[in-house]
Parts: structure tokens; C-alpha cells; sequence
DNA sequence: GCTCGATATGACACCTTGTCACATCTCCTT
DNA sequence: AAGGAGATGTGACAAGGTGTCATATCGAGC
């Protein structure tokens, strides 16, 4: 994260630096992005970036972290949208990032194409709170668990888990294999409906 | 892959080569792995190297791809051993996979921490091989699908698919938390569990 | 106007990668 | 046995990246 010296920038400063960083990590992944770019993008010395940040990843998790609590804040919106139904909700969330990533900026293709821990840390916060009690609560008024087959707080976080693991799945596969957004939705689609009726043929 | 300089080398001397490589990713991750490392461990000199392969990450992918086949070998063993049960199975293999790890080397930590699009797409042909006809009748040899809620191929790949996502997360998440081996057989444990029966409360 | 801690700056040491001109080997032909 | 062509081996090197540090500048309080 920023150190403060980053906060105590004036605003213009900062965006100027955030906009130099998001479109060096649009065009090229974290591993290959050069601190070299961004600073003359921004225009401000190199030693200064170091007043500001630890280093590249600092600036590039920092990025990630503003983008995921804009898709979370996103991802509540449509779940009220959706009578906190889970699944109809996850897929419209689905449908709209790909619209967005139609136009904009190649950073969210860089972030699933080249997936570290702490980028899938600092992501699955979208959907995944852990920790419980207060957190759990908030959850459960976003999301109607009545309709899900979980029986305590543990299980909806698996099941929270499962989904978060199939969703990422299919926006890297949607990358890596240059789907169109039609294939990779009904991908997608029939994903989630096994998911939902179960992957194991009931007995009768 | 190797260019074929690589394969008209003496076995002892790609040995040394592939071990002087295991070492170095084991300690490094890809970005942060150094050429230099490689090839004083390895003993040749550094020209050489790319006579070889085209550059790290054709030799890690390469090492990755070896891995893969070995524990694709390993699955189907697992497999045949559980009457076909892919859950049993999958299962199995991952208790396995963890109680290896506790001694191995940390190339497979440093693989699924650093999880890029090339890394995931050799990864998944652990379990699906995609293309239709020839080898789906492989996979139905080794699975029981009668077991599984799906009526065609099409759904037994996303199905596929979707046990492959729950699988890697897990072992992400162990590493990325470290948690102990009975701890994320728990949690995997739980998961599939919920994958069986649905994620979604049947209507009755 | 002075002082001191915070901030700004860019030259620099150190490290990596991939290449290239040149040396050496291998094996076929004569 | 000599020659030669193509494959392979080699390490010095250019280009470029990172993080640091000595030094300059700023800014608030007295």
C-alpha cells in the first residue's frame, strides 16, 4: 500500500500517477511493466516513486485494490437488483464486466492472465469476507441464503469460494482462448447451472 | 518447448541442466528466477542456454509440462484404484498431492502462487483434454459417468472444468494461508461435498 | 531569518537478459 | 588423410531494469 507521502500528494499529482501507472499495467503485465515508463508517463523523477511506493507491485496491488472495491460496490448494487438471488446476480455481474473490458483498458486482462496469490487474495474479496460475524451479516442481507443448500455460515463460504473459483476460471479461459463474450457467457451459463443442480446424479 | 539441441544432448548432461532448473524455480518464482543461477548451477555456459530453450519461461514451462504428465499418470492410477468415482478419486489425489509437497521441493508452491495463463492452460490438461472424439472416450474410460449429473460431453467438460477451478484454489489458498494439510483437506473436503449435491436448495 | 525534519531528485552501482562474432566439433565427401 | 560445411559451444557485451543514496529543496514553527 501508498506510503503517506503518496496521500499527502496533491490530488492532481496522484491521479496524474495513478493514470501513468494503469496504462503501463494495461499494456504490459506486472513482471514486464517498467517503473521507467510510469515515471516519465507522470512525470515525475524516479526516485520519487519510491517515496510513494515500495516498489512496482506496491503501486500494481494498490491499483487492483481500488479496481476490486469498485466491482464490489458493483456486484451489491445488482444483487439487490436481483432480489439477492446469488446466482442470477453473479451472471448479470458476469455480462457486465465483459462489456466493460470490451472498451476499456487492457489492466483486467493482464491482472486474471497473470494471477499471483496476492492479486487472488486482494480479488476475492469481492465476494468473500472470512472473517465472521459482523462481516457474515452483511453477507447474508446482500444475499438470500434461503435459496441456497447450505445449512451454516462455514458452508456459504465454501459455496462462496466455489463460485468465486468458477467465475475467475472462466474470465481467464475467456482471455487465454480469445472467447467471444456469447461463448464465454455459455460457458459460463452452464457452469453455474451444474453448479447449482449439483454435479452428482441424485439417487433415487 | 526445447529447440532440439536440447534433445541431441547427453541424458546426463539435460539432467543436470533440469535439476540445475528445478532448483532455481523451486527458490524463485518465474519472474524473479535468474538465467545466471541456472546455468553456474548447471555448469554450462551461458550461451549455451539459449542454444537450449528460448528463454526462462520456455525451460519452466517445459519442467511444469513434465510435472503435469507425471501427475496425470498418477490420477489415473487413482482413478482406476476407485472404481472410476471421480470425486473419491480427485479427492485422493489432491491428499496425496499435499502429503508430497511436504517434503518436495517448493516448485509446485512457486507454480500455483504465480499462476499465469501459459502455467494454467499446461496445468488443466491434467484433467480435460478438450478436444472431442478420441479423447473423450479416454476420459470415459477412466471416469464412471454414470454417476455424474450430465448428459453429454459437452457437460462432462464443464463439469471437468469445474472441479479443475475448486481444485486450484484449494491449493492455492493452502499455500497463500499456509494452511496444514488437515486443515485444506477439510475445507476441499467440504467444498466437493457441496459441488455433489448442488449449490442450490432443491425445490420441492 | 533560521533551523530542522520531511520531501524531491537523478546519478549510480548492481543485476538481468538476449545476442553475436568467433571458436570448436562432427561428419560426410573426395 | 585432407578439406569443408553445417551444427554447436562460448563468453564478452550492449541495452535496459531496479533500488539507493548523497545532496538539494521545501515548509512550518519560532
Amino acid at each position: 500500500m501508498p506510503k503517506v507521502t503518496f496521500y499527502n500528494l496533491p490530488a492532481e499529482k496522484q491521479q496524474k500517477l495513478i493514470a501513468a501507472a494503469q496504462s503501463e499495467f494495461s499494456s504490459a503485465p506486472l513482471a514486464v511493466a517498467s517503473i521507467a515508463n510510469i515515471v516519465k508517463a507522470a512525470g515525475i523523477p524516479r526516485g520519487s516513486f519510491y517515496q510513494y511506493f515500495e516498489d512496482k507491485e506496491d503501486l500494481y496491488l494498490f491499483l487492483l485494490e481500488g479496481m476490486m472495491k469498485e466491482r464490489k460496490k458493483r456486484l451489491e448494487e445488482i444483487l439487490l437488483n436481483c432480489n439477492r438471488n446469488l446466482f442470477e446476480a453473479i451472471l448479470e455481474f458476469y455480462k457486465q464486466n465483459l462489456q466493460e473490458e470490451e472498451n476499456l483498458s487492457g489492466f483486467r486482462r493482464n491482472v486474471f492472465l497473470n494471477m499471483t496469490d496476492k492479486a487472488e487474495t486482494t480479488f476475492s474479496k469481492i465476494l468473500i469476507t472470512e472473517n465472521m460475524g459482523e462481516a457474515m451479516q452483511k453477507i447474508e442481507a446482500l444475499i438470500d441464503i434461503g435459496q441456497l443448500n447450505v445449512s451454516n455460515d462455514e458452508e456459504l463460504i465454501h459455496l462462496l469460494k466455489i463460485v468465486f473459483a468458477v467465475t475467475m476460471r472462466n474470465q481467464v479461459e475467456k482471455f487465454s482462448k480469445n472467447l467471444s463474450n456469447e461463448e464465454s457467457i455459455a460457458n459460463y451459463t452452464a457452469e453455474l447451472n451444474l453448479l447449482k443442480r449439483g454435479l452428482v446424479r441424485p439417487t433415487q
